[in-house]
DNA sequence: TTTGGCAGGGTTTTT
DNA sequence: CCCTGCCAAA
């Protein structure tokens, strides 16, 4: 266990991740700043723990936080022990672990093994349901809120009796408890659970059935928990409890990387790991790998202006880079034609888009950039926004499944029962619903009883007849056929795949080609019951495909990942750090939008450009604003500064000259907001105020779209195709760009390349 | 029952 | 601004 008997685990790892590494027994608290190699360190321990014989990889649990981490973790695994990953049933996120405790023992829970795991979207449906069945106005108690608090409360292990006054006070003036109640048992009378359920439900399994405890703490020799600071008071209780027998528990994590406190996260279970395990090994990586000096420090200057941290101290041996870049614009589209220059600069220079990224606060901004990226024909994915079974077509073709596997998914049958449309109204519902309360049976068997009555109009009962047997046969079906033969059927007997190509838009089009991605990704799939779990807990959007494309995606989705380039966009007051966190939640908030500007900044490996706005369009408003606060807190000496707007440098300058008063900052989110607007600003904007400046609506013509030939199969007057605009005619071609009347979309120009010709 | 027009509200972040 | 959800008309 020393230098001196070299194990290749080891090689390339140094001291205290060796230690790490080897300190296999007891409980070991691993802090682990940015870029220092604990995703490396984690995944030797695990291989040591496997090679050594310590357990068997069965007997290991590895918990991370994203599905993407799992991944990563399961490949970087398998390439230090090889195929016995596979036999690493739990290693993954922390609900997908819980999903698959549950279905061994759901009926302690009073579920069936079959349960149906809903998202946010049934969620919803479901409690304004229940809202509306208690005589309650939704638009005075908005289902969100319910969703919220009842979240809220699953995420701090509280069952509905737990719940004390205060709580119960936060929804409908004491209908707390009532409605999470109701809800819960709903639920279960659909055999279904909600996200917070998965980890509520194992954990009072955990607490209420000892042989069921025993099990997993026999089983789980050894437990390792990435990204420690993230975990919330349900997965903490669940870990302890798990983990308080052996001790063999090692974590990782960062302080100044805890971005999800909004969702339950307790950056306090991290400080508190040592008290809940005396005795426990605290091992500091902070030797990073991944940023220059500069980027380094520019990161360790802005996050030392929070208050609340363990401190640590990051340094590198890496060589003198550039300096982390400022610029200003003068706005949104600005902005984007400066990033889209950048990039081309770059990719001149000999650089692969892939080791690009825009990192942005939140989601809407990505639009920008799109625009702009599709107007000079640079590549770019975005990654995140709406998860791949969340889009309305998927989760259509799931209730199918799902109504299918599990008769009593009323949500799933209400979904589909008139879509596509068949003539099924809320009348018939109505009807159904009555029936089914009546004799206290799922609206799936209450529709095979209606039939046989004359409570509907003939119409309406032969429409649903059919769908009755139609429901039945797929049944049948689904007994011989694989999961994705039964899909395409489905689709195609139910008159779904005909109702998208009837339409004949850009979104149908996209909409079929996802819907045969789903059918192509159940073929892996034996059972309908594992292709439903998976894609609800795991499936993500990530396209597998191999063209080089710049990134664009949120902070929050780009924690564990680094680029070589990192385009850090819209760094200004109210867009980040974000308006409503800082008046939802003060101080607090803002420490936490300060550590995720200090995880965006270090996802750089070599250079780090931010960019600020003067006027951005906020829900069609022009709206002025003022450089981002984080901005002032990274040390002067490490920025460098540029501005593109006359004038503006000085007035921005006044405003960061402020950061001078450290109480400042304070001052100006008080609700009084009339500040976060200066009033040099609001005189720039009187004087001439041009939202759109014309040099910059004469979109530049690109490196990339100068360089490029036109197309010999296109000319004017053809109809084409293009995935973002739908159907149109060609107007004009000039080089490789055209000019195109969408049939929705309208006139555009676009580059040649991203169109095809309609058939 | 379906369709279309209109008012109102909104996403910060993820499993 | 854009999307959703609600309501009135065919």
């Amino acid at each position: 266990m020393s230098d001196i008997a070299p194990d290749p685990l080891l090689d390339g790892l140094n001291p205290p991740q060796r230690e790490a590494v080897l300190t296999t027994e007891g409980p070991v608290l691993m802090l682990a700043g940015a870029g220092t190699g604990k995703t490396a360190a984690l995944t030797a321990r695990l291989a040591h723990l496997v090679r050594s014989r310590l357990a068997w990889p069965s007997e290991i649990l590895c918990v991370t936080f994203t599905n993407k981490a799992a991944r990563e973790m399961r490949e970087r695994v398998g390439h230090l022990i090889g195929p016995a990953v596979e036999g690493m049933p739990w290693l993954g996120t922390f609900h997908s672990i819980a999903a698959k405790m549950l279905r061994r023992h759901a009926e302690l829970v009073g579920l069936q093994q079959n349960y149906t795991i809903i998202d946010t979207d049934d969620q919803l449906r479901l409690l304004k349901q229940l809202i509306q069945a208690e005589g309650l106005d939704d638009k005075r108690w908005p289902p969100r809120q319910l969703a919220s608090c009842i979240d809220r409360w699953k995420n701090r292990g509280l069952n509905p009796g737990d719940l004390d006054a205060a709580e119960n006070e936060s929804y409908a003036n004491g209908k707390g408890q009532h409605f999470y109640r109701l809800y819960q048992d709903r639920l279960k009378a659909l055999n279904a659970c909600d996200f917070g359920d998965l980890l509520l439900h194992i954990l009072n399994i955990l607490r209420t059935h000892r042989e069921v405890l025993e099990i997993y703490r026999q089983r789980f020799k050894y437990i390792m928990v990435d990204e420690y600071q993230d975990t919330n008071q349900v997965q903490y209780l669940w870990l302890r409890l798990l983990a308080q027998e052996r001790k063999n528990i090692c974590v990782v994590g960062d302080d100044d990387q805890s971005i999800y406190s909004w969702r339950g996260a307790e950056v306090a279970n991290i400080l508190k790991f040592e008290k809940d395990f005396p005795g426990a090994k605290v091992i500091k990586l902070e030797q990073n790998y991944r940023s220059t000096p500069e980027i380094l420090a520019a990161a360790s200057g802005l996050i030392d202006t929070n208050s609340q941290r363990l401190g640590k101290t990051l340094w590198t041996e890496r060589h003198a880079g550039d300096k982390v870049k400022v610029i200003g614009v003068w706005d949104g589209p600005e902005e984007a034609r400066r990033v889209g220059e950048e990039i081309e600069r770059l990719e001149r220079e000999g650089a692969s888009l892939n080791t690009m990224a825009i990192l942005v606060r939140a989601q809407f901004q990505t639009r920008e950039f799109e625009d702009r990226f599709i107007a000079i024909g640079l590549n770019y994915k975005i990654i995140g926004g709406f998860r791949f079974y969340e889009r309305a077509e998927v989760r259509d073709a799931l209730a199918y499944l799902r109504i299918i596997t599990q008769p009593a998914d009323d949500l799933a049958f209400e979904r589909i029962y008139n879509t596509p449309k068949r003539g099924l109204g809320d009348k018939a519902l109505e009807k159904l619903h009555r029936h089914a309360r009546a004799r206290g049976v799922p609206l799936s068997f209450a529709a095979i009883e209606i039939v046989d009555t004359d409570e509907l109009p003939a119409r309406a009962r032969n429409t649903l007849l059919a769908l009755v047997r139609d429901f039945a046969r797929w049944r049948d079906l689904a007994k011989t056929a694989t999961p994705a033969e039964l899909i395409r059927t489905i689709l195609e007997e139910s008159g779904y795949t005909a109702m998208l190509q009837a339409e004949r838009s850009a979104e149908a089009a996209g909409r079929l080609e996802n819907l045969s991605e789903l059918a192509r990704a159940m073929e892996e799939y034996d059972t309908l019951g594992d292709f439903l779990e998976h894609v609800s807990l795991v499936m993500d959007n990530d396209a597998a495909d191999d063209a080089e494309k710049v990134t664009i995606m949120t902070i929050h989705a780009a924690k564990g990942l680094e680029f070589d380039q990192v385009f850090l966009v819209g760094w200004e007051e109210g867009v980040f750090p974000s308006q409503r966190a800082m008046d939802e939640g003060g101080l607090a908030s803002l420490e936490e939008e300060r550590r995720l500007a200090y995880v965006a900044i270090t996802r750089a490996r070599r250079r780090c450009t931010i960019l600020h706005a003067a006027n951005r369009r906020i829900y069609g408003q022009w709206t002025s604003s003022i450089p981002s606060r984080f901005i002032g807190d990274i040390p002067p000496a490490h920025v460098d500064a540029e501005t593109t707007l006359t004038g503006g440098a000085s007035l921005w300058k006044a405003q960061w000259s402020e950061r001078e008063d450290p109480f400042a900052h304070l001052a100006r989110s008080e609700p009084a907001r009339t500040m976060t607007r200066g009033p040099g600003w609001q005189r720039a904007a009187a004087r001439d105020f041009d939202p759109v400046p014309k040099r910059l609506t004469e979109a530049t013509r690109s490196a990339a779209s100068f360089a490029a030939k036109p197309r010999s199969d296109v000319s004017v007057g053809a109809r084409v195709f293009h995935e973002k605009f739908g159907y149109g005619c060609i107007t004009a071609q000039e080089g490789n760009k055209l000019e195109i009347d969408f049939e929705t979309a309208g006139p555009k120009r676009v580059i040649d390349s991203f169109v095809k010709l309609a058939d």
